[in-house]
DNA sequence: GTGAAAGCGCTAACAT
DNA sequence: ATGTTAGCGCTTTCAC
């Protein structure tokens, strides 16, 4: 008379039936509700569930419980390109990832194509929270209550005001004016800033600022010496090809390892040698900064901590509904390695 | 008489409401059946639903349909460590997340500390499928039809013979010979093959026989110079150090582009001259290989393609319930750069 | 072309 | 300590 189970999937109410207990019963003792439930019936339910190999429906859950330990994460995506384009943004990916499944969340990562995306991103799965990572500030200030409706939200390198989605960064303003002390220090006084356009709010323009607070505090007249583009290998290196040609400068603060390595490879190509002729420096520390000659001087970010603060915050937000009223900012430090010099007389 | 609807999630309930008409109605509107309603009632509905901002609920949808539009890829990991350590690894989430995207559905990046994990990682969300990516052939082999039950899965770069989880993977053999080939025709005998250890089956294993291939091939007796690594830069680093005490060699062939990169260094620290001295091959491909000096001769692996045939092997697999019976092997390409010159006589 | 009923697997809120 | 009753939001029959 035993009714042949079906293959497909081992419910709670299997489980119920062969214990012969309740489903409620069931549920709690799979949740660990231990106090509701005698030590002997747990053990019993336990055992059944494991020789039937239960596992627990997530949408069921998540469709009763309205909450779903999942965390979105949206990096911004061209549909033609791969996501995650920098070095940078991809370790941070995987720190997020084994930082959510230490607190037993799981992560589901997309990449957004266009704005409007990103609404139904955050809203179709239940996402108890979402990280945005690599958004444009103005894409950013842009979320309203609105569009993120009840799913938490944490900014990544984000300097948008808004209160939504207060998140980490790294203190870019600082590490700009770090590597541009370093390179007064050494004697330099004509250090051009490399780095792509930006407005009025964002990571750039804080290291823009903190480039410029530098030569304020050493009470040196600011060089207007700035070029812009994309932060990446190959117009680095278009660039540094030409450097020499268009600038008459002794040093180079890239925002951008990258940009930094292809600077110093095209510089290289045109005679010029690093750091004899010129200095360069990056930002980021990418592991990338040790496999090139010279190693590349760079400001340090603490990506680690920014990732895992980033899924603190967001989990607070989540689990108490407690969230800093302002974004918390990683410290970060320069690391002097070989692509700086004094400068020549 | 109006209600307040909640502003918690707008239902297909509501929709139907607004727009009176029921709400299969509305959900054939929205699931494009576009064939049992009338255009009038279509153009109604979605005109309401969009003025509601209704998104639907993917665990209500998967929940009665027993499918998700969800895939996960699992990476191995230690609980200490972030996943994704290989720059390989990292390149290939992000393009199979595109991939996935570009077919509606979704990434569940999942780090897998425990093998069991598995198990309960493949059921518990209903996956539709599942990736594996850098597992061992052996971890690979030890899946079940009991511990993924209806989920589909396929493997990256396995070379274990379980038919549930066909996939793709680089010629592996032929890259290895091609290398040793190059190295030969360069006038080399004493090739050093360094990579980490191995068994007689796997990624590593296929390299091992093709670089030793090439040997049969031109009819040379194969040198047996192995130096067992794991796939690091500081391992790579540690190794080029003493390279020349412990070997009479005169090229390396190594297994991956950051071991390589390594022990170039290495080298290079010991005064050993890349590549007049020693000539070393790579394996993968990474844009590194570009970024440092001498810029690394290595075999390309087309990672695109890897990521985009695994994709749609799986998706074939998941809505026709066709697969290929043995796996996709990806061709590669030996890519001549400046770590390799003729043998010095 | 449209609707009503039933149920997917689970849990919250009450019973008992 | 354990069971019962109602849904969660959607889709799948099967009617009309």
């Amino acid at each position: 008379m035993s009714e042949r189970r079906p293959r497909v999937r081992v419910t709670l109410r299997e489980v119920a039936e062969q214990a012969g207990v309740s489903m409620m019963t069931v549920s709690n003792v799979m949740n660990g509700n231990r106090a509701r439930v005698s030590p002997g019936t747990i053990e019993k339910v336990q055992r059944i569930a494991d020789e039937l190999g239960y596992v627990p429906s997530a949408s069921a859950r998540s469709l009763a419980t309205k909450a779903s330990r999942l965390v979105g994460l949206l990096v911004p995506a061209a549909d033609e390109d791969s996501l995650m384009i920098s070095p940078h943004t991809m370790a941070i990916v995987g720190l997020i990832e084994r930082e959510l499944r230490k607190y037993g969340y799981h992560l589901l990562l997309r990449g957004v194509a266009h704005p409007d995306e990103v609404a139904e991103a955050l809203r179709s799965w239940s996402l108890d929270g979402a990280i945005l990572l690599g958004f444009l500030d103005e894409e950013v200030g842009n979320l309203t209550k609105k569009t993120i409706g009840a799913v938490h939200v944490v900014a990544i390198d984000s300097y948008s005001a808004n209160r939504l989605t207060t998140g980490t960064r790294s203190d870019d303003f600082a590490g700009a004016r770090l590597a541009a002390r370093h390179l007064l220090d050494l004697g330099h006084r004509r250090i051009l800033f490399a780095g792509p356009a930006f407005s009025g709010v964002g990571v750039v323009h804080e290291r823009f600022e903190g480039f410029g607070q530098a030569f304020a505090d050493a009470g040196i007249p600011h060089p207007e010496l700035v070029e812009t583009v994309n932060t990446t290998y190959a117009e680095g290196h278009e660039l540094g090809l030409v450097l020499r040609e268009r600038h008459d400068l002794t040093a180079v603060f890239a925002t951008a390892d990258i940009l930094a390595v292809g600077i110093v490879h095209g510089l290289t190509e045109a005679g010029v040698r690093v750091p004899q002729d010129v200095s360069v420096v990056g930002f980021d520390d990418l592991d990338l900064c040790n496999y090139v000659t010279p190693k590349l001087t760079t400001v340090a970010q603490d990506i680690t901590r920014k990732a895992s603060t980033a899924v603190s915050i967001l989990l607070d937000s989540i689990e108490k509904g407690e969230r800093p009223k302002r974004p918390v900012t990683i410290d970060v430090s320069l690391v002097e390695r070989e692509s700086t010099a004094p400068v020549r007389n």
